[in-house]
DNA sequence: TTGAAAGCGCTAACAG
DNA sequence: CTGTTAGCGCTTTCAA
């Protein structure tokens, strides 16, 4: 690979300025016909390749956005490169792919190539001595930023420079954009069917409330309850990374021969290690104990026990962040809130108990 | 937003030269502790974010690594942005994610965040006047593309730059990388269980052979039959992007009254569209007609009628070519077939008339 | 319609 | 251990 041909290749070749080989490509017809041609001839011999890097230092911007997330099911182990498995693997597993931020990550992608960004993906550690989300700020013109995938500091850090959408997040006044989706009423909702359409009484909410989102879920469990005149339990910490966390919460029920009538989970997967958990020790859902999670995730949908859960919008809200930066860069400024609230959506599974196909859903 | 703070701004504040803020963030014990420390929290306090494309610039690397698709399902229709559905989707739909490159990229972003690469994707056009891929091409160090996204000229200008892997693409000499997979074994094993074990003989084939990966598939399908005998009939040309066309080709033989044993379809896509073509016609599959895939993809594996298929390792396809770049950049200079070819397994399901609960597959 | 020249923000010799 | 300085490749006035 020799060097990389530049303007300045391009420009001796075709018999022009630097300037011209520059206007050619970005002003095509502010060049006459014919030095056009000779430009792009030149270039096509020569393997002309324009560095975006420069290009991005003279305009300031760089036609990218970027998309910074954190893999708990792959990241935890930084440094050593995973290797190919010699083995094709046995079985695709929606328990692993695609996630939640996956299916966020599609909407993003699709949005972002109808309107012409380039993505830039970015995660976890990075070789340099700079926090990662920095690292990958520095590459783009706006950042869409998963909830808890970088320090609310560098998250504020670099909001002051290049707009940011943090998906999930609280609602922040530094200028940190988030897309709105109805928690409340989906968890309200689902946790509602469970007291109305079950008569179940004792609830156990499965899941933490470290982020504005998870707030949301339990306030929404909790406002059914209360409406139903019920109480609400604490909520169990359970983190959907954590897998072992969730075996452990549900071990205490099991252990203490009190199960409830149902565990209302915050998440998908938390939901799924709940019943794996269950069935561990011989307990069957929904017979033994009702399970939900909250997400709609393809592996809910998919599971051998459908879950009764909520769906989120994922690509909507994926679109929708890159909608709000595009927005923003293009001048517009207005505010978080002018994009609404996207809906959720209640889904019957099996695993309350229901058999969704004898019912309209 | 201000004016994004630069080297200058930091050495200002820290009251250093510039060469030393640089130091502090690229090599840091070079630095004496206080001049860092001082250094670092003038950055902090600044929201200094380092510009990729300075960096990039001056040093002629940017530690990405580009990956350039076309997704036929959503690039038709360029220009108009796609607008976030209020509602809720019905149904995640396995149908359209995630596909066969959808599997490989998430090979290639676990791959890329184990190494900190970050990955830029691009697709289908840019708002420039240049070809997307050259434009991608100019702001990564190594190009991963997928067969048929990109023009062959324009895969082979950049890899005269840049290390480019070319995914399914034909080999060339021209110092673009491809990674291996065994179709060709795969496809043959399939189409040796339908002849073998269910006795078909009227084999219908139904694919285009665009690309190398396809054609090595029809190969082994050719293979199977001569080893029993049996003539191999021409492919029914029917691309995976192409839906109707695949319907188009399944009328004909309905048309004709002349349904065949099986049809052996290049992907899960084609036989997934076929399955629907043959169900609207009032044929049932297996009973009417077999019908065979290849890749599994998830919409494979959870197809109502689960499609016996050819499974590709599309996490380490992705992995690898991720791998063979890094080995390049990094200063390698192995051949690629230094990095073997990744296996296919034959993966029995319902659509060829077996009841894979009953085998021990 | 084209050219000359001044940066964009950072890195990396090379001095000191 | 730190400062000076010369680019990296491209865009963009400003003149011609």
């Amino acid at each position: 690979m020799e060097r990389r041909p530049t303007v300045y290749d391009v420009a001796a070749r075709a018999g022009v300025s630097i300037a011209t080989v520059s206007f050619a490509f970005t002003q095509p017809n502010r060049v006459k016909q014919s030095t056009l041609k000779a430009v792009l001839a030149a270039a096509g011999a020569l393997g002309y390749v324009p560095s975006a890097n420069a290009r991005g230092l003279a305009t300031g911007s760089t036609g990218a956005i970027g998309l910074y997330s954190f893999d708990y099911l792959s990241d935890p182990v930084p440094g050593q490169a995973g290797s190919a498995p010699a083995e094709v693997a046995a079985d695709p597993d929606l328990r692993r792919f695609p996630l939640y931020g996956d299916e966020v990550q599609r909407g993003v992608q699709l949005e972002c190539r109808q309107r012409g960004y380039a993505l830039m993906l970015g995660s976890g550690h990075n070789p340099g001595h700079l926090p990662a989300v920095i690292d990958i700020a520095g590459r783009v013109d706006g950042l869409i930023a998963l909830a808890d995938s970088a320090p609310p500091e560098a998250i504020s850090q670099v909001s002051k420079r290049i707009p940011v959408v943090e998906l999930g997040g609280e609602t922040r006044d530094d200028g940190v954009y988030t897309v709105f989706v109805d928690n409340h009423t989906g968890m309200r909702v689902l946790t509602q069917h469970l007291v109305e359409v079950h008569g179940f009484r004792r609830l156990v909410y499965l899941g933490v409330l470290d982020t504005a989102e998870f707030t949301a879920r339990y306030e929404g469990f909790s406002a059914a309850l209360s409406a139903a005149g019920l109480p609400a339990p604490e909520p169990q910490p359970s983190h959907p990374a954590d897998e072992a966390g969730t075996v452990a919460a549900v071990a205490r029920y099991i252990r203490a021969g009190a199960m409830p009538d149902a565990f209302v989970c915050v998440t998908d997967q938390v939901a799924l290690a709940a019943i794996d958990a269950l069935a561990a020790a011989g307990i069957e859902v929904p017979a033994g104990v009702a399970v939900t999670g909250f997400d709609g995730t393809l592996a809910s949908r998919f599971a051998t026990l459908r879950l009764t859960t909520v769906q989120q919008p994922m690509e909507a809200i994926g679109r929708t962040a890159v909608r709000i930066l595009a927005d923003i860069l293009g001048g517009s400024d207005r505010p978080g809130s002018a994009y609404g609230q996207l809906p959720t959506r209640f889904v019957l599974g099996e695993s309350c108990g229901c058999d969704p196909a004898q019912r309209r859903n």
